[in-house]
DNA sequence: ACGATCTAGTTTAGTTATAAACTAAGTAGC
DNA sequence: GCTACTTAGTTTATAACTAAACTAGATCGT
C-alpha cells in the first residue's frame, strides 16, 4: 500500500481550515466578535481555567489574557477567583455570552458544514474517527 | 444515519493543525523560517504570482508583501518583472530556497505524519480523499 | 516554619499582521 | 486616444500577537 504524502494531507487541511476561518471572519465581526475570541469562548465552558486554555488552544498565556479582558469588557465571560487556589481564575460564560457563542458556533457550523455535507454520512463518520485518532 | 455535529469535526481539526504548528515551529525557526514564510514558499512553485498566493493562502495581500520581502531578504526567493503584465512579479524560488523548503517540509512532514501513523493505510487515503472533496 | 522552587496570570516592550489608502499598469467603452 | 474602471503590489498607520520579565500565591524540602 502506497505511503501517503504528510505535506500534501497538511496542505489541503490547512487550506480547508483558513477558507473556512476567511469565509467566517467577517460574519464574526459582524457580531462583535474576532475569530479567536470565539474558539476561546467556545472552549471555557470545558477548560475554565485561562492556563488550561492556553495549552488546549496552543496559544500563549498572554494572548488568552488579552482575549478573555475582551470577553470580560464585552460582558460574555466573567471570572472569579478560586476559594481554594487564590491564584486560578475560574471562567464563567455569562447568558449573552452563551447567546452570541451560539450564534458564533452556528455561523461556523454553516460554513464548515457546507464542506462536510459534500462527504456521505459514512464519510462524515469517518473523517471524525480520523481526526479524534490524531489529535 | 445520524447527522454530524460540524463544530465538533471543526474543532478537531482545528486543534490538531495549530497543535502540530506549535510543535513544529521552534524547528522552523531554527531554520530561520516563520511558519507562513514556509507556507508561503512551499506554494511558489504552483502560485507564482502573489496576488495568487494571498488567495490560495487566504491570507491578505499585504501579508504576502512582508512574507515575501522575507523571504527575499534571506535569499530564498527571487522576483522578476513579468515582461507582458509589467505590474505582475514572477516569483522563482532560489536553489537556496529550495534547500530550506526541503528541510522545512520535512520537519512538517515528520510532525503531522506522526499523526498520520495513527491511521491504517485505508484510512489515510479516505482522510485524503475526504478533505479533497471540501477544499 | 521558612527559604527555594514552581505555577497562575498579567504587564511590558518589541515584533508581526493587516485594513485603508496609495502608485503604477492594464483594460474597456466611447 | 482619452476618461473611467479594474488589477498588482506596496506603503503607512494601527491593531494584534507574543517572548521576557514580573507579581502573587502555592508547594516542597528540610
Amino acid at each position: 500500500m502506497a505511503k501517503i504524502d504528510a505535506v500534501k494531507v497538511w496542505s489541503l487541511s490547512y487550506r480547508l481550515l483558513t477558507a473556512v476561518i476567511a469565509s467566517v471572519a467577517p460574519d464574526l465581526a459582524a457580531l462583535g466578535l474576532e475569530v479567536k475570541e470565539l474558539f476561546v469562548l467556545a472552549e471555557i465552558d470545558e477548560h475554565p481555567h485561562p492556563a488550561e486554555l492556553a495549552v488546549r488552544l496552543s496559544m500563549p498565556k498572554p494572548s488568552v489574557t488579552v482575549n478573555l479582558k475582551r470577553l470580560e469588557a464585552a460582558g460574555l465571560v466573567r471570572r472569579e477567583i478560586d476559594p481554594t487556589d487564590l491564584r486560578r481564575h475560574r471562567l464563567l460564560v455569562t447568558p449573552a455570552g452563551r447567546k452570541i457563542m451560539a450564534r458564533g458556533l452556528a455561523l461556523l457550523s454553516d460554513a464548515f458544514g457546507a464542506r462536510l455535507d459534500r462527504l456521505t454520512a459514512t464519510e462524515q463518520g469517518h473523517l471524525k474517527s480520523a481526526l479524534e485518532k490524531m489529535i
